[in-house]
This record gives C-alpha cells, structure tokens and sequence, in this order.
RNA sequence: GCCUGGGUAACUCAGUCUGGAUAGAGUGCCAGCCUUCUAAGCUGGAAGUCGCAGGUUCGAAUCCUGUCCCGGGCGCCA
C-alpha cells in the first residue's frame, strides 16, 4: 500500500512541475492518529531543494489530484502534511472476509524457514520456581510460538542445573534433618519439599559455619562416585523436578528436550584440548587453559582449571555444539536474565572461533529481572514470590469473583479460574520491555481492571456473547458510510500481521501484548458506541466482532494466553 | 575503574532502533453512564522542565557529545 502512495507522490510532483533529487520515499509515514489518514507524506522534506514553506507544497500536490484512484477514499492536505485515506469499505470487506478464511492461520507463514532451538527456563533442582522463573517461562514460550508462527521449527529445550554446591546444600540439610520424610508423607509438592531444606540450611550455617565447607566435601564426594551421596542426589532432583513439571503444565508449557548438567558437566575437555592444539586458546604458566579475548573487550577467561577440571563455560560449550549437531540446528536461542550476559558473550565468541556456529546464529534473550518495591528478590532471605504460590493466590481471587457472579461447576470454575489467573500474570510479565527490570508489587500488581490479562478476557467473552445471541450470521454487506468505531477497529485489526512480524524480527513479544490491549481497548469502545443485534448494519457488526475475536485469540496466543467464552 | 541496561504524570509502563502534527495508556484522584448485546466496561476532567547541559536539524522524548542518578556484569562460581 506504501508503494502506491509514493507511486501518486511521484505522479503529482511531476504534474506540479517540481524538480525533485530528495528520495522521499522513507518519509511517508503512518500517522498515530487514524484522523490524519493512513499514510502521510510530510512536505517539509521537499521544502528546503524547492525553496517553498511545506504547507504550500501540501496545496499544490493536492491541486494535480483532479480524481481520486478507486484504492483511496480521500487525500487531502493538511497544513504542511500530504494525508492519504485509504478506501475503508474496501479494506473492510478483504480483511473480513481474508480472516474468516484463514482463522487461526490468518497472518501465519507456512514455510520452513529454520530449525531453531530455545532454552528455557533452566532452572537449579535446590528450590522450587519463583517469579523470576515465571518471566522466562512467559518469554521462553512467546517467542517459541511466535518462532513457529512464522514458518519455523522449534524445539523448545531445558538446562537442568541438578549438581553443585547449591544442590549439595539442600541435601546436606535433607541429610541431618530430614528424617527420612518423603514429600508424599509430608503431603507438599516435592519441589517445595526440597526447597525448605535449602532453606533450613541457609538459617544453619549462619550459626554454624562449617556447614558451607560440608556441603563442599559433599559436592566432592559426588563426584567420586560415593554411592549414597549419589542415590540421595538422585532421590531429591528428581522429587524437585517431578514439582517443576506439576508448575509448567499448569503454566501452560511443554518442553522438548531436557538436559541435564549432572550428565554433561565432565564433557568439553577435548573440545578445550583440540582449541589448545589449534591455538585458539593458550595455556597459561599454572597450566590452567584460557582464551585471551581483550581485543573483544571481554578479558581473559579461564576454560579449564589448572587442575584440569572444567567449568560452567566448559560444558556449556560442549551442549552448544552437541545441540547444533543432534538437532541440524540453523539457529540457537538462551533465554536468561540479563546477569548472564558477560557469559554467553564470551560462548558465542569462543564458539565463532572454533568454527562451531557464528554468531548470527547464537542468541543470547536476555531479560530485565523482576524486583519487589524493596528490590531485588533473594532466595536465600526468603524474600522471593514464589511461584505456586502466586498462581493459586491469583486464581483464588479470580474464583472468588467467578463463584459470586455465575453458577459453574466446580471443574468449570476451576478451568476458567485457571486461564484468567494466567492471562492475568502472563500479561503483566509479557507487557513489559524484554530488556528493562520490572518491579513487581504484591498488592497493586494483581489488579485485573484496565491495562491486564482479564480486561482482555473480559472483552472477548463479550464478543463471544453477542455471537451466541444469534442464530446465523448473516452475509456481510458493508455499510455505506462506516462509523468512526467501525473504522478504528477495521484499522486495528488490518495491524497484526506488521505487529506480528515486527515482534518475530525484534523477538520482542512486549509489541504483540500491547497491541492485544489496544485491540481489546479499540473493541471496547466499538462496542459502547455501535449497538450491533438489531441494528441496520447488524450483518457487518457481526462479522467484524467475529473477526475480532479471532485476531485477539490468534495474538493471545502468540502471549501464551487462552481465552475463555464466558466471564 | 571498565563493560552494559535504564531514567517519560503521584505510581506501573508504552513511545526511542527507523526524528515529524497538541508526548500516550493503565492505576490512583474528581465528575458522569447499568429497564438496551456481560459495569472485570464506557465517557469526561485534573496531573508531564520526557534526569541535566550543550550540539545537529525546518523540526529532537527519539540522533551526537558531555554529565548526574539507579540496576546488572567484570570468579580457576553457576
């Protein structure tokens, strides 16, 4: 549509007799507001080479246009502006029309781009999942299904952090106090169960310091292969995550392909050595091995200790290439926060230099971390909002209001609780710029009026009802003059596909979310102001509002966030 | 010290990449709207030196330089 506006541009400019070098061609614009038409052309630009004020170029463009082309409704100048109205009934009528075709593949691409792996959330099998965990599962899903959306295969892959220190901490502590109890016995989620060991240790060794050194020589006699330290590890990891899996079903997300670093931690070494014989890395005078990446800005880093030993980079190196060659991979994404930056800096130049993967196929989705109003959350304070937690507490209060206004029965109430509770903090946590820290407040945060989750649940239960007031939807024929509403939502709707691609290149699903609301929002005062069953133009209403339901649906999906019929 | 992200209304955030028309939402506050398709809604109002100072430009929240404040990183931890 951008083409043919700079085509007419072009047309008229030679009509007027202007001599024009200036390539204006980025300077037509969408103006924010739908009032100044759907393209502008601001004449400042020619102002200068043809040495006339822009609102007189604006006239006199305007004036060559003796009869309007059929694809547009009005251009007209506005003060130093050119605005150029496209033909709505026709746009209305295509997108209608395109929409209830292709439903829940309208604005999808069906090609097979790449395959493309993303890992999230990664957690440590120590403590259960809190709500920083919660942000990268919203993100990590996002983006996978926005990945998909757009013609690729994802496999969505998860980093068990299940040995070291921090584990052995939780075990020592299950060790000396534990008593043998079971989470069964206990009746709490096996993750939970683990996670109060963790805790329970952290509140001993303020006292006791010599526990931080036991839970090293725990650590070491893990990794001798000592048997009941090994069967205890064996025990809890898989109690925390038998309680990870309960919290992503219920999260609404399905991994693909765990790893586990327990499995891997060892591996890496040849990769090292083979680095050290191609003198990518050096050995430094203690033996350790490192890469020297000051020309990178990154410093020297150690990949190998001088014991021989390797590190967390280590076999993150190893994975990175295990991944690209067991899965074909055209492209690899880490979704973690932004703490980890330094590190996948330096893996994604060390994996350049080994010729394993460049770097236009390495990601590093680094997100802003979620703080209280006091700041930051700390697990060992127990000052952290714990995941579970947070879910029921949110899906209580949504059942409450649910339980007060209908009669559901309760594996209904349940089911509709669950996908508004969600909505609720899946959109609070996607809304958000990926990049910036968000603050958290219990008690105005879950909030489900204006700018959240339920308000677009809300909006498209009310299409929903209108739907089922009526039999049969009648043919679709567009009014003769559409209402300001009609056309703000026609205009809203005919934005997802840019929304879509432009969150798919910036891989940023903040833009889908807030388009959500302001599609919702548009929705709203449509509804308000057009009264749709019964009205002379009851056949048109009725299928926008169905394609309104299904573009928010089709967005809500791409956030992670179902709908319901009924509120 | 070096690297990096941020600073927009009382609060939480859009808008900055790609400079344009009176800087936008929501919450909270004030005033209206339920005998009509669900009031978790809608309409109106008050509320802003876009951290600060220069510069570039016809035009700067947006680009450049400097500066202040806040977060994160700079482990032979993960």
């Amino acid at each position: 549509m951008k083409e043919r506006v700079i085509e007419i541009l072009n047309d008229l400019i030679k009509k007027a007799g202007f001599k024009v070098k200036t390539d204006f061609s980025n300077a037509v614009e969408i103006p924010k507001e739908y009032s100044n038409g759907d393209f502008a052309f601001p004449c400042f630009i020619l102002s200068k080479e043809l040495g006339i004020p822009p609102h007189h170029i604006a006239i006199r463009l305007r004036e060559q246009m003796k009869e309007l082309p059929n694809d547009f409704e009005e251009i007209q100048s506005a003060g130093p502006y050119l605005n150029f109205f496209v033909n709505r009934k026709n746009l209305a009528a295509n997108l209608i029309l395109e929409i209830e075709k292709e439903k829940e593949n309208y604005g999808k691409l069906e090609k097979n781009e790449k395959t493309v792996m993303i890992e999230f959330p990664s957690p440590n099998t120590n403590k259960p999942l809190h709500l920083g965990h919660l942000r990268n599962m919203a993100i990590g899903e996002s983006v996978s299904r926005i990945y998909e959306f757009m013609g690729n295969k994802v496999i969505r892959s998860n980093l068990n952090n299940d040995r070291g220190t921090h584990i052995c901490k939780s075990m020592l502590a299950y060790k000396k106090w534990g008593k043998n109890e079971t989470p069964e016995k206990k009746k709490i989620k096996p993750d939970h169960f683990v996670g109060d060991f963790y805790v329970k240790f952290n509140q001993k060794v303020k006292t006791n310091p010599e526990l931080e050194l036991e839970a090293q020589g725990m650590l070491k006699a893990w990794e001798e292969g000592d048997k009941e330290t090994i069967e205890l590890s064996k025990k809890m990891n898989s109690w925390a995550l038998e309680g990870f899996e309960e919290t992503y079903k219920k999260f609404g997300i399905k991994l693909d392909k765990e790893y586990f670093e327990s499995k891997i931690y060892k591996e890496g070494k040849d990769i090292i050595l083979e680095g050290l014989k191609k003198k990518v890395f050096k050995k430094t005078e203690d033996g350790a091995i490192i890469i020297d990446l000051t020309k990178e800005g990154l410093g020297e880093k150690v990949l190998l200790r001088s014991d021989g030993t390797s590190i967390y980079i280590t076999q993150d190196i190893y994975l990175a290439k295990k991944k690209f060659e067991d899965f074909k991979l055209d492209e690899s994404i880490y979704v973690t926060g932004n703490e980890q930056e330094y590190h996948f800096n330096v893996l994604f130049n060390i994996l350049e230099k080994l010729k394993i993967a460049n770097k236009e196929k390495l990601k590093h989705l680094s997100y802003g971390m979620v703080n209280l109003p006091e700041g930051r959350m700390k697990s060992r304070e127990g000052t952290v909002v714990d995941a579970d937690d947070l879910i029921d507490e949110l899906q209580k209060l949504i059942r409450e209001d649910l339980k007060k206004r209908t009669k559901l029965k309760k594996f209904e109430l349940d089911e509709r609780s669950l996908i508004i509770a969600l909505s609720a903090l899946k959109y609070l946590l996607l809304k958000v710029d990926i990049r910036k820290n968000m603050v958290f407040n219990p008690n105005e945060s879950i909030s489900f009026e204006g700018d959240t989750g339920p308000y677009m649940e809300y909006s498209f239960a009310r299409a929903s009802s209108i739907l089922r007031k009526v039999e049969k939807i009648p043919e679709a024929t567009i009014p003769e003059k559409l209402e300001e509403k009609e056309i703000d939502l026609i205009l809203k709707l005919n934005e997802f596909r840019d929304i879509v691609y432009s969150a798919y290149r910036e891989v940023n699903p903040s833009l889908i979310a807030n388009y959500s609301y302001k599609l919702a929002q548009t929705f709203n005062e449509f509804y308000h102001s057009c009264p749709v069953i019964g009205s002379d133009s009851e056949g048109f209403r009725l299928h926008l509002i169905e394609s309104f339901r299904q573009i928010l649906k089709n967005s809500l999906y791409l956030i992670g966030i179902d709908t319901v019929e009924e509120m």
